[in-house]
DNA sequence: AATATGACTGGATTCGTTTTCTGGTCATAT
DNA sequence: ATATGACCAGAAAACGAATCCAGTCATATT
């Protein structure tokens, strides 16, 4: 009977721990790939330097990532979700849908901006991004389910002002995603050959906001 | 009297003969440096060979153009002149407002699809202008004058539509700015973390009129 | 048995050197 | 006044040696 119960207690307290300590070596090599990641790039950043910090051996990195590249990815696409959760936040708040709209939009945009210029490496990681991206479907995959999502808060928000009768929208779906492709330009890399870059910012917030209230036009009911 | 005549026969044969050779070499040049551009690339094409395929020598072509890097951007900005002419030519024929917004939008892309697709060196040489272009600050210049000429044509389009009371627009140049913004995914390098790049000019036009169409609602008077 | 480790490996990358190539110049020719 | 091609310097390629580092695996630990 202690037996039993220290056999369980054991077990339980083994098999807790070692999900408890195996969750949290996954944090901290995130946590360490992230800080190295922005502070030196991500071909500099080795992973034996990622171990040393999470303070695991290289091998147990490999236990939970199949590779340097699926850090990476890892990474980005629990920035994403945060900036998704974000946008549901603002699509959440009291506020006009033509308000909504706006800001579910400009959150979106920022907070890209926010990610990508947060570090000096910003540029390589994006490219590295869209690289390794193109090299892993199943994170592709991950990737258009975190977009969907996105297009579905920007629809939600469509969709209440279409009852209260401010927006005249038929497929919420497709013009969410229609709205948003419009905004291309408006997410690094900045690629404008003819336009300038966005300088700031404020510029690029500026812009964006026109580009909103243009787009808006053709959603408010007649 | 003879002489006179001679003289200014000889002198005007000369200016004639001279200025027409060196036009002659200059589109013999340019015509050389693009088959060579479109076969072999821009950095695997030499100056020697364009001189040679031109029948002129290699001093010649200093003598037309500062350098390789201008032949190139001077080609590119041909191909965008033309692709202004060509959307003047749509914005000019008869239509509704809105089958020449359609239309003239559709020109644009599909124009610039079908100048990036002509050859298989498509993506270096767009990646070869972007970079010089931004070490060439008058062809910035020219570029988006270009641009800007473009902008005016459906600006154009646009104030027509506006006399006949079917668009209401009050900023024709911002609107037709924003306007063409909103398609920066439909122009190449096609780069989209997340909704895939266009496969096929058909699929970039499907999606380029759904585009357009969507961003009309905004436009139509009510 | 389940998990963690770090020494080890080989393919990739970097580095330093040599060689080739090529954009641009200029003295000469027409 | 215009055209030319030999020439030059600096860039790019080619190469091999040295180094690095992602990923593996035999072993250790619990």
């Amino acid at each position: 009977m202690a037996g039993a119960i220290r056999g369980r207690a054991a077990r339980g307290a083994a098999e807790a721990g070692q999900r408890q300590n195996s969750a949290e070596a996954r944090q901290a090599i995130l946590d360490a790939a992230r800080l190295r990641f922005l502070h030196y790039g991500y071909k500099k950043t080795t992973i034996d330097e990622i171990a040393a910090d999470a303070g695991v051996g290289k091998g147990t990195v490999y236990l939970h990532f199949e590779g340097k590249d699926e850090i990476m990815l890892t990474l980005v696409l629990l920035v994403k979700r945060n900036i998704t959760e974000q946008m549901r936040a603002v699509a959440a708040a009291v506020a006009s849908p033509e308000d909504k709209v706006r800001r579910v939009i400009l959150t979106l945009i920022s907070s890209v901006y926010e990610a990508c210029t947060a570090s000096a490496h910003g540029n390589e990681l994006v490219d590295e991004l869209h690289l390794q991206l193109r090299s892993h479907p199943e994170f592709q995959e991950r990737f258009t389910q975190e977009m969907q999502a996105q297009y579905e808060v920007l629809a939600g928000v469509l969709h209440e002002g279409s009852r209260q009768g401010v927006f005249a929208v038929t497929d919420r779906e497709k013009t969410a995603h229609l709205l948003l492709m419009a905004f291309s330009s408006f997410f690094p890399p900045y690629i404008c050959p003819g336009n300038p870059a966005p300088r700031s910012r404020a510029e690029l917030e500026a812009g964006a906001l026109e580009m909103v209230d243009f787009l808006m036009r053709g959603l408010k009911q007649r």
